[in-house]
DNA sequence: ATACGGCATTGGTCATACCAAATAACACGA
DNA sequence: TCGTGTTATTTGGTATGACCAATGCCGTAT
């Protein structure tokens, strides 16, 4: 442990006594006041090592409560808005089908065989396979755009979609399901490109976001149902219960 | 800005004016004591601000020298590209359009008041003020999307401008020019916003972009003159082939 | 022109005090 | 007996003020 300042050391000596186990994830520790004493530093230097823990989603302060260590399922990136697959939908979408019509102006024969090929994979493989050659299209389709801006705000997207737990979730049931409509909306997005036809292509990806938006609210309405079912049962076990 | 927790507030307002250009990319900010004065704080807190924004990657501390702006080049995930003025205008055109008819059809009275209020700014005043005015302006309509990633790409187009110094100086030098025209396309989204007419919204700001496109291509051409002049031709079919 | 050394600046740490939020303890009334 | 409202304690949040250590500037001496 080379680290310079102190601040930095008492947070890493925290670090490996959470990774260690005695502070067990979700555990409360101890006060400031007792840490300060244990370690033998001032109070504000273990303020200023919790602060950066919390900085990096390793703890949870809470006002006049205490500190807790995160839970590993609820670390959060740095940077990366906590978003709902809804929103994250919408926004591809939206921005998506513009990357998507702009490309198509400019678009050159090498990316279309790719897409292709891609198509192809996508259409004989499954699970994370599939995934990946999911991702790869849609990238692709924004590198063919030819403007680097574009293509970097599609890969933030998709860095939303990975950082956010829930929201991948919900995406990988999802494309479980529709396997087959996913190829052919894909194929639909490949045809306009080749045609070189934006508002073609626009349209396509507007409709593959469209109807995977659709199965989403479907999903959502079951959720809801299954809640409300749940719900009305612990009711009736109550009811049950006092007489 | 609701962080009850003032440490947590200063950092907020700090990255606000990193965001804004006031703090540049590279630059070093005052030092502790005079910040502290500044804010109206206490030295701890202004620490407590900074250790955080470190942790995020946002600021570099260096013992003894003082803590500067961390370069975009350096930052987490992969840094922003290097992107030239002509492709974040073409990237905002097409994603600022899209949120702008988004947000036409749930906007609420209070955006639109506030909207309002920096149209009459922006006509009042000059320089940074307006600038800011005009950035807050597009904020404020990318977060009446009410979409959390909506926002949060048009956040990162702002800050691709401001990390990038040829870009933000060809911005700079256009929106000297052309200050009245610019008032009137803000008060045409305002309108269009005003009726919840989408459609309407979304033409309005890619009107804004695309003579903010068509400046820059005059521009260049101008300084290119001779011999680039028939690039330019060339880059600006492309830029325009789409719209 | 260069190398050395002192000095001002700036971050790093400590100690203490007080405030506000969250929580635990307790006494009270239905 | 069971809430329930009040009080006391715990815990984080902020403010001061002091001193240390690293850095960088600048003037001096070589």
């Amino acid at each position: 442990m080379k680290d310079e300042r102190l601040n930095r050391s008492v947070a890493t000596k925290i670090t490996q006594l959470i990774d260690e186990g005695i502070f067990p994830s979700g555990s409360r520790l101890p006060g400031e006041r007792d840490l300060a004493e244990q370690f033998g530093v001032s109070r504000a230097t273990i303020r200023e090592a919790e602060i950066t823990l919390q900085a990096l989603g390793r703890l949870k302060i809470k006002t006049g409560s205490g500190v807790y260590v995160m839970k590993a399922s609820d670390a959060k990136y740095g940077g990366i808005p906590a978003a709902s697959a809804f929103e994250l939908t919408q926004a591809r979408l939206l921005f998506e089908s513009e990357a998507a019509a702009l490309a198509a102006s400019v678009i050159g024969k090498e990316a279309l065989d790719h897409l292709e090929y891609l198509v192809e994979k996508m259409a004989l493989s499954s699970g994370d396979e599939a995934d990946a050659a999911d991702r790869e299209f849609h990238l692709t389709v924004a590198a063919a755009s030819e403007n680097t801006v574009v293509r970097y705000i599609i890969e933030t997207l998709w860095k939303i979609r990975n950082e956010s737990g829930a929201v991948k979730d919900v995406y990988d049931s999802e494309c479980e399901k529709y396997t087959a409509q996913r190829g052919d909306e894909h194929a639909e997005i490949l045809d306009a490109l080749r045609k070189h036809d934006s508002a073609a292509a626009r349209t396509a990806m507007r409709n593959h976001f469209g109807r995977l938006m659709e199965a989403m609210l479907e999903v959502s309405e079951e959720q809801t149902y299954n809640e409300m079912r749940k719900k009305s049962v612990e009711t009736r076990e109550r009811f049950l219960k006092s007489v």
